[in-house]
Order: structure tokens, then sequence, then C-alpha cells
DNA sequence: TTGTATATATCGACGCTTAAAATATCAAAA
DNA sequence: TTTTGATATTTTAAGCGTCGATATATACAA
């Protein structure tokens, strides 16, 4: 049987200790919950579901956009590579649950959408989905869970900006 | 008192979307974050190390525990599987960074340390890191970071119940 | 037009990651 | 002792993900 790796009191979160800067504590405490997370998600998509997460996720972005995407578009949105987009897509197309379409504005470009099917798989998984992020995050309360998220948006720009300026220059 | 929200039976589904909705946006924007500090600092390790990101982690748990770890414990500190740390430290072997010693206590374990050079290597590497992470960090000031951390602390107590009560693995 | 630069997507090579099965060892009960 | 079950690690196969290179299409300037 494939253990899972549990976290417990020694996770990742312990690479850093006294020594090191709060700053360097606070990403690894950042790191340790996303994991945390993601690991536990991913593993009830299979049990439940047998569809991978990178998967799950594709579909999701669709699903927000019934109009369809570009690859470009998935792409950024799902803060992956292009040649990783193309072969989640070829997966998906061989399951028959998204297809892709000729742009017609651009001939370079594929409109990629969810089947019928694929929206219908799809929205089977979302209501479980939540339930699982809902049951993640139940043990904060609701004042809480609110200063997160703001807290998380500064973060974001804060990171963007810094990330942006240097060897990782992916704009539109 | 607020109008009161008529209650609709055939919505039930639409109503426990949008009322755990922000719980989805939460979680979507907590991944936003770790995913964008995580490439940003995997692509400076590359530019500037020639180095991989999940090598740079494994080295830092060792640095953390100079007297060595066994395997399991990498997995677990790491939170990620068995299999995956066996690949990680055949390369960081082969490399001289790090070297496998046969446990004296149980024949089944190997006990894993940096060797001189790998310390070496590291510890000019983490100094960058940190540098990196506290810039990525940087457009937060002290008291958010602050906060931020206490409410991870929450998310990770949180997370943790919640994926250790349901669907693991089932011991049999 | 022609040339050059940019944008879109795919491909191939390589490395990371998981899940599941295999191997070996340990520990303790029968 | 032998058996039983748990633990520690490796192995295998399939999928994820990046990077760099390529092919093709678009945009724009001279």
């Amino acid at each position: 049987m494939p253990k899972k790796p549990v976290a417990d009191v020694s996770d990742t979160e312990t690479r850093a200790t006294s020594e090191h800067a709060p700053d360097l504590r606070l990403w690894l405490r950042t790191l340790a919950c996303t994991n945390l997370i993601e690991n536990h998600i991913r593993s009830c998509l299979r049990a439940e579901f047998g569809i991978t997460l990178p998967r799950f996720d594709l579909m999701a972005q669709l699903e927000r956009s019934p109009q369809g995407l570009k690859m470009g578009e998935l792409s950024k949105r799902m803060m992956v590579t292009g040649g990783n987009v193309t072969g989640i897509t070829d997966q998906l197309v061989a399951e028959g649950l998204v297809l892709r379409e000729d742009s017609p504005k651009d001939r370079r470009a594929y409109i990629v959408k969810l089947t019928p099917q694929g929206r219908h798989s799809f929205r089977k998984m979302a209501e479980a989905h939540e339930k699982w992020v809902v049951e993640l995050f139940g043990g904060m309360d609701e004042k809480q869970r609110g200063q997160l998220y703001q807290l998380l948006a500064l973060l974001k720009t804060s990171a963007a900006a810094a990330a942006g300026n240097k060897p990782r220059p992916r704009r539109t």
C-alpha cells in the first residue's frame, strides 16, 4: 500500500527554525498548507472519480468560460507552461471530455471547450470538490477566513511585483 | 434585520454553491500565491545555480538535520512520496552532494546526509533563496505578515484535521 | 511587396511525482 | 521457532511539468 505522506509535527515547515528569517518561515508555512490541501484533494479526486487533479483543474477553467479558451489562456490561468496544457488537453480530448475547435479569428489558435459529457462529469465532481474544500477550511471561522483572503490578496500583489521584475517575464 | 431569504427547495445545489463559494475562492487564491512564488523560486534556482527546486528542498531538509535523515523522514517532511525521494536522492548522490549511509540500527533503512561539498553548495544557494523570499513578501508590512503567519497556523491545523479524518488510507 | 519580429501551439528530452507492487527487514505473537 | 503483520525502501508504469526548439501564422515596418 502506497503510504501517503502524512503531515505531522516534523513536516516541511521544520525546514526553518529559529535561526531563519521570519519571511522564510512564513513561506514554508504557506507551502505546507498548500501541499496538505492539494494532496488531500488529489487523493479524493482519484478515489471518488478516478480523475487526476490537473485534468480537473483544466476542466474547471473551461467550466468558468463557457465560450471556450485558447491554449495560451489555459496556460496562463493554470500557471503552467504551454507544452503542459497540450498534453493534458490531448488526454481529455481522448476521453471525450473536451474538444478543440479551430479559432475563426486566428488560424494559429485553438478554442478548447467542454463537451456536454465533460460538463456533466465536471459538475458532479465540482460539487464534491467544493465540499472537501469547505471541510478543509472548516476549522477557521468566517472572520478569520475573510482576513486570510484579504492578506493573500496583498501577498499575491507583492509576489507578482517581485517575480515580474526578475527572470520570469511571462506577461500578456 | 435584513430581508429574509426565501427558501427555494428546487435550488439546493445552487444555494449550497453560492454559500460556500467563498471557501473555494479562498483556496484558489492560496494556490495562486503558492504557484507564483514557487515558480519564481524555481526559475531563479535554475538560472543562478543550475539546480532544481526539489533537489534544493531535499538539501534544505538535510541542512536542518546534520545527523542525517532516513528516507522516510525526508518523505514526510517534504510531503512527497517515498519513491520520489529515492529518485531525487539518487541524483544528488551522483552529483556528490549527498551520501547514503547504512543505518546501524535498522538494515532496511538508510541515513542520508549532506557531503561537505553539498553543505558548502547549499549554504551559498540558501543565502540567495532567502533573499528572493524576502523580496516576494516585501510588499506586506510586518504586521500583515505576522497576521498571515497566525492565520496560516489555523489553516494548517484545520486542513490537517480534515485531511486526516476523511478518505485516507484504509487500515486493514 | 519584402523583411523582421512577435504570437500560438506542438514536439522531444529530461526530470519530478504519484500509485501500486515488490523486496527486505523487523518485531512480536502463536 | 515459525508465523504474522507492520515498517523501510525500491521499483515500475503512467502521468505531470519545464525547457528549449520548431513550425506556422500574424503584425508591422520599410
